[in-house]
DNA sequence: CTCCAATATTAAAGCGATTTCATAAACTTA
DNA sequence: TAAGTTTATGAAATCGCTTTAATATTGGAG
């Protein structure tokens, strides 16, 4: 592989004159630039750009930490964020941590070590502590402090809508399914707008969360449709669309049909072929519009700008399918 | 942030002995490397890896170029790919190419300034010249020739099982679904396995493909419920599961109900949650293994040893679903 | 034609590590 | 204890690039 010097050496002038060149500074005279132009040419020299993030300090890689890219939502949501970072000349390495809180501390400090540009996170730890702090960071769906911007859809919002539309949809005693996870996190809220709006419209509600340390589908809902309270239950509203779709599988053995027996709404709205039936009414994140927020945020980051909130927070949309 | 030096000096020592006693070089006194161990955590210092890999010519960062990690069966094999990388120490650097040719080469270029370990792509270009020699390459689903090696399920064998498993489940005049690609591919062998078979059983059967580049669902089907030949199938083999899908969306538009008149198979098995109704049959792609098949050719060509095949490819499996 | 300002160019330093080579210290052995 | 051998250490070179500071060239103005 051909270097600077190689170059300069064939156009008979100083590394720093080719330099110039290739950065397009001004003050290049253009019989240099072109004798400059035909010895890269010549030797089809290309710039290492490691060398170059090296020498400059600075690196154009963000990291997206997610617990897996094969999670339909995450892959949506790692499309935009690739897509974003290419316009803005970034690049994007990816990591799974599978949620493991061991693992996340892992690639976190792998990165710190790569010195990338910025992370984005979805991350199960409280990684506050755990990440240098002259790294940037956005982190999806958990809010930390204000080192850590958040960026995450309106779950509040999102749960009062989803137990109106369920009253909407005829349902008279509702229930909410949810996986706790040790940390706590914005899809909380989800819970809290549903539990608020359900007391604002006086109707009856339970409340349905099990560990996901102890997570197993058929345990999970083995549970649920054998505790009292699950009786005349006519509304469900999932936490995710991947637990809305299990509900709905799972009611079909007990009897249960969707949705002429009981109405049921996800979240996410990660439904984006033919493959998916029935097709699942659910509180639809923008997950676009979060994956390019997330970025450009995370670029001002490191532009070394300030923002001006510390959690952002995406509006949803109630999305009507078969379900309701 | 502490470097080499700071620490050198901090123990006062050379650098030369900090970065022996880092890279457990046996020549260190223990009371020296005691001594470092010392200053290295009094100055909480850790490695800068991007110096590191720049003075050593060498990355560990493998480039995943493929269409889009939106798509299920890239985002599965995303995922695998990204674990067997970590296993063995590597990065994942993700592109998204969006299936355009000039984005692939557009990667393949920073691929090549950037100076990744390896590509692992999924490319619809002849990438073949594109790429400089010294970056090893393995593809996948697509045979360029002896430089870049090519990892695929098995095509042929699966387009033949398709076909018998139609016919077992009561198929007397079979279909094949397809989207034509410009460029060659080893999905080829799909076709070319099933009409060997039709023709091995003595079945009649017709090919019904439209190229990609004027792809669009509504056409698609349109033109094939249009064809005079596609009366009286009653057996569809589907180039990729999403196409099986949207075929058996489309014939229930048109009346025909599946599996009860007409029996469909797709190609590829990225049927991975409770959201997919209704089951397809398929033949099931063993994308774990084709992944970490493809981490390891790809690492064991980065180490400079040459590979017994051009191609691999592995076996497939009949998934029976609910579609025959 | 001379002198000074503006512009163009080069040589060298530095980024943070690894590694070679020469030297110093520590051990053996006679 | 002297000489020889092994082991430990530090100084310096190097990777490919950018950038500063010093120098060379050019162009006007007087």
């Amino acid at each position: 592989m051909p270097s600077l010097k190689d170059v300069a050496d064939l156009a008979g002038v100083g590394v720093g004159t080719v330099s110039r060149v290739i950065n397009n500074h001004p003050n290049v005279r253009n019989e240099t630039r072109e004798k400059v132009n035909a010895a890269i040419k010549q030797l089809n020299y290309i710039p290492n750009e490691v060398a170059r993030n090296f020498k400059m300090q600075k690196s154009t890689m963000v990291a997206l930490l997610l617990p897996s890219i094969w999670h339909p939502f995450f892959s949506e949501l790692a499309y935009y964020i690739e897509d974003e970072l290419d316009r803005e000349g970034y690049k994007l390495m990816l990591c799974n941590s599978g949620g493991r809180p061991d693992k996340e501390l892992y690639y976190l400090d792998m990165l710190n070590q790569n010195k990338v540009a910025g992370i984005i996170g979805i991350t199960y730890n409280d990684i506050e502590d755990s990440v240098s702090t002259d790294i940037p960071i956005i982190s999806i769906d958990r809010h930390f402090g204000k080192k850590i911007t958040c960026v995450t859809s309106d779950n509040y919002t999102g749960g009062r809508i989803a137990l109106k539309e369920l009253i909407k949809a005829g349902a008279k005693k509702v229930a909410y399914l949810g996986i706790t996870s040790s940390a706590y996190s914005e899809v909380e809220l989800r819970k809290k707008g549903f539990i608020d709006e359900a007391k604002a419209q006086g109707i009856e509600y339970i409340i349905y969360e099990e560990n996901d340390t102890v997570y197993n589908d058929d345990e999970y809902f083995e549970n649920f449709f054998k505790i009292k309270e699950h009786r005349h239950i006519s509304g469900v509203f999932a936490n995710t669309d991947l637990l809305a779709a299990k509900y709905i599988d799972k009611a079909k053995q007990y009897g249960t049909r969707t949705p002429e027996d009981v109405k049921v709404i996800g979240y996410d709205g990660i439904q984006d072929n033919k493959l998916f039936h029935p097709i699942l009414s659910t509180i639809r994140q923008p997950v676009e519009e979060m994956a390019r927020m997330s970025v450009k945020l995370l670029l001002r980051k490191i532009e070394g700008k300030t923002l001006e909130q510390e959690i952002y927070r995406i509006p949803v949309m109630f999305r009507e399918g078969e379900t309701t």
